[in-house]
DNA sequence: CAATTCATATGACGTTGTCATATAAATTGT
DNA sequence: ACAATTTATATGACAACGTCATATGAATTG
């Protein structure tokens, strides 16, 4: 994205965003930091929504994450691209966090939760990443992204064997 | 990555490469092969040596992969920002998953390999990446990359319970 | 040794991020 | 209502970038 494009959408010129941003990193965080948020909102709703099982909803919830990736890839990279130290950015991340997190904890207990919610977040985070980057082809990997998460969400899931004929 | 680094590298002009590469993209294009194929090869050779279980071997090609992202930020980087399309970069990619693959083979059989195959590829791209961004902050998350692995391994590995207490 | 190919240098072009300066619009104080 | 000040933008400049056309020297070949 060039200064120019954003310049342009807004009719303005290409250094006009320098009286709002100190620079083009400063001005692409704050994007990133409104894209964490605003996923912040939408995983948050659904947690409170209450109808559905907590399964179904941290699934949902890892789709909605996901969906960003597939729906936006430039907001998604922002999003990770941006320092991670940076204040704002950290906080906004830190609420998305959260609240999977509490959905996590819904699923597999308060005890268990930090671990899986790490291995859940890093494994949604790599799922959204080859899709975004075009290395996950449904042809030579066999498996979709809701496929995956499917997995994902069932490999946590305690007390039943991945395996379980049931399923 | 400027061209002129490169070129700074090589004690050369900035326009210089281009009379061996079309253009940048095709230059990094080339890096990417190149660190795509010396992974599968490092791999390879990681399960070549039968001296070790199924398990560790597959543990230790995953931290060799994140290890990348670890020590060659930039260099991980380019493997999945080059259009996967290339079918050059497609083959020495493929090359290495097949690799994974039979790793994978190896710890829960053939029948399953493919599905286990696709999530243990994505999760250790995510764990990279985030680790890569800075996302995974020990603090926070309270667990740090080689943990993780071990615990992706182990909800992998069949016929075990993940909370098994004999661990 | 002449002819040809190859690798690189040089200089130009348009574009980018950035900044200093100028100017017009909006806000404020009286 | 008007002067003073703040705010937002435009303009033009700069260096660095990717790219290319051209030229030159080094290798290779006959």
């Amino acid at each position: 994205m060039t200064l120019r494009e954003v310049g342009a959408r807004a009719g303005v010129s290409r250094g006009a965003p320098y009286g709002h941003f100190e620079n083009k990193e400063h001005l692409l965080t704050q994007l990133a930091i409104n894209a964490w948020s605003e996923l912040a909102d939408e995983v948050g709703k659904l947690r409170a929504d209450a109808g559905a099982p907590a399964q179904v909803r941290l699934e949902q919830a890892i789709l909605t994450f996901i969906g960003v990736a597939r729906r936006r890839p430039h907001r998604y990279a922002l999003m990770f691209s941006t320092p991670a130290d940076t204040p704002a950015a950290a906080e906004a991340a830190g609420r998305l966090e959260k609240e999977f997190f509490t959905l996590v904890a819904d699923v597999v207990g308060e005890s268990d939760a930090q671990r899986y919610f790490a291995l859940l977040m890093s494994s949604a985070h790599g799922i959204a990443g080859l899709e975004l980057s075009g290395h996950l082809s449904k042809e030579t990997w066999g498996v979709g992204v809701d496929q995956l998460v499917r997995m994902l969400v069932d490999a946590i899931r305690p007390g039943v064997r991945e395996a379980d004929p049931s399923d």
